[in-house]
DNA sequence: GTCATTCAGGACACTTTCTGTCCGCAATCA
DNA sequence: TGATTGCGGACAGAAAGTGTCCTGAATGAC
């Protein structure tokens, strides 16, 4: 075995199970102990952190260091972190997600393939909407599809849907993918149009990568963030929410999280929250289970009259 | 700059941007073209997939191969499957929840401190309840002190305080995390009463490892789940939840996601499932937003006539 | 305290690998 | 067709890696 491949062995053993024995593992690696202790050596040159324990019982293990070492993965465990990064991706950890999408694109463009299909089963059970579950659920995979395009310089194809028009056949150079809010932007350049444009990507189907590659062009004004806002005319309708309720503070904040601002109010609380869709504080309330008084919007006022008359008269 | 070193940063390259020209990598690595084919080569030998386009404008990237190559990652990536994968443990993603503590402890032990305070600053964002927090939180940071020690052999003390009982210290000896259903716990060998028990890991507290280690014991009957299994005699009450809705099966999924099943029933909808907090089945109905007739339980009807009240007489 | 165990690391001779330079060949694209 | 880029053999000198010594130092069992 060659040098390289047995550090990186090494690397591994040493990750695996944290604590080794000299003697277990120049077994392992069929070298004498002295190679061993200067693949160590080696090793610490390299900037990690190897701890060694003398005496009896001693050993060695890894220890945090001040660089991330090269992560040594096992099947399952590069499946398991595919399926958080898909999560946080998707917008479940609030302003995670350009990140794990780039750490989740990694990741997939060096899974074997027997991996990824491993993933995809698990998608099923992993992309359920839940009762959470508000506005259009983004795609993990087509992200991915995505940001490696951008990454590489790809040119592609894809069928887009504009707000109102006819489905059109879109041919672009990606630049990079933008996320606001809860929702996901590509910015590029389109081919047919000869101009910057930036997409939804819900709206984005069927991407299709050439394997191609093109020079990249500059973005005028070079941040692609803010030319997705500036973009963004017509922001869809908010409702600024605004409810008292008959409850201490801590227990409203408990159901609320930090989807909203939570203050005191004499005895009770008053909870605000900006939203897109009503049901989100309609579940909210539904949880803190306290008395209600509205504030504003009225269109919140109704939607909880609505829901509660269909409670009330459910036998 | 060694040879090992340099396949890694290689190996780095590739990873980073996945296209590149061969004269730009050999000038990176400060080698000769010469050498940067060698080094490819010994990449391949090691089992990486790197391709190579010949011809102007040619160079290599990696592909996906047999294996998963050595995930080399930047600071943010790193922080970023952190966090997801806290996600995952927490329970967020079914069925990966062991695995997802697993690979979190990995990349834990060997996050630099830094990284480290990284996540941990945006834990507060990440770990808030939200509207669906219905039972107890799982603490990530606990899960992982615990796996490690479970991996490194080493003994624990903590606090515990069991069902119904004061407070108390353990002096445990570590051996498996097992996951069921929502809860965690942790099979160890209590020293101080010299036998098997098994922890719920919510009620464990201030875990403290000691930086020892002990030989492993062989758990009797050998399998960990089946030990906590025997374990949970009075499992707290649960509540089988049988509604109609007058919805469309489709709708219906979608709010519910997995958390529970959904037959079509004539024009509506048969959902089933089975929760230990009626919170949770409340909050989905509220989002469904059609006529419910409530079979079972009965605690659920007067769950639903309760938020029904507050709801009609929100002003 | 004594002793076995285990990591640390210098010295040396030997082997292997690595490297740069040279070369002709093959594939690709303008 | 010619320029560009990757492929890979050959070769000699440089560099490294390796195993076998050795002594030293820390640790824990007895």
């Amino acid at each position: 075995m060659s040098t390289s491949a047995r550090m990186l062995r090494l690397l591994s053993l040493l990750q695996t199970h944290r604590y080794w024995p000299g003697g277990e593992l120049s077994a392992r690696l069929e070298v004498s102990d002295r190679t061993l202790r200067r693949d160590i050596d080696r090793l610490r040159e390299l900037g990690y952190a190897v701890d060694a324990v003398r005496g009896v019982s001693g050993g060695y293990q890894l220890r945090a260091g001040g660089s991330l070492p090269p992560l040594l993965l096992e099947d399952e465990e590069a499946v398991a972190i595919a399926v958080g990064l898909r999560q946080a991706a998707s917008g479940s950890v609030a302003g995670m997600e350009e990140t794990s999408v780039q750490a989740l694109t990694k990741v997939i463009a060096l899974m074997p393939p027997r991996l990824r299909r491993q993933m995809d089963a698990l998608r099923s059970q992993t992309d359920a909407p839940g009762p959470w579950g508000g506005g259009p659920q983004v795609d993990a995979g087509l992200l991915t599809v995505l940001a490696q395009a951008c990454r590489d310089d790809e040119p592609l194809h894809f069928g887009y849907v504009a707000r109102g028009a006819d489905p059109t056949e879109r041919w672009v150079e990606p630049h990079r993918l933008v996320s606001i809010g809860r929702r996901w932007y590509l910015v590029a350049y389109d081919r047919d149009r000869q101009d910057w444009r930036s997409f939804r990507v819900d709206r984005i189907s069927e991407p299709r990568a050439t394997g191609q590659r093109f020079r990249p062009r500059e973005l005028p004004g070079g941040d692609a963030l803010a030319f997705v806002q500036a973009g963004i005319r017509q922001r869809p309708q908010r409702y600024a929410v605004r409810v008292r309720l008959a409850a201490p503070v801590e227990q409203v904040r408990r159901a609320v999280g930090h989807w909203g601002q939570v203050a005191a109010d004499g005895d009770g609380s008053l909870l605000e929250m900006n939203v897109d869709d009503l049901q989100w504080p309609v579940m909210v309330l539904a949880q803190v289970g306290a008395p209600i008084e509205v504030e504003s919007p009225p269109e919140l006022a109704e939607a909880l009259a609505r829901v509660g008359r269909i409670f009330s008269s459910a036998t």
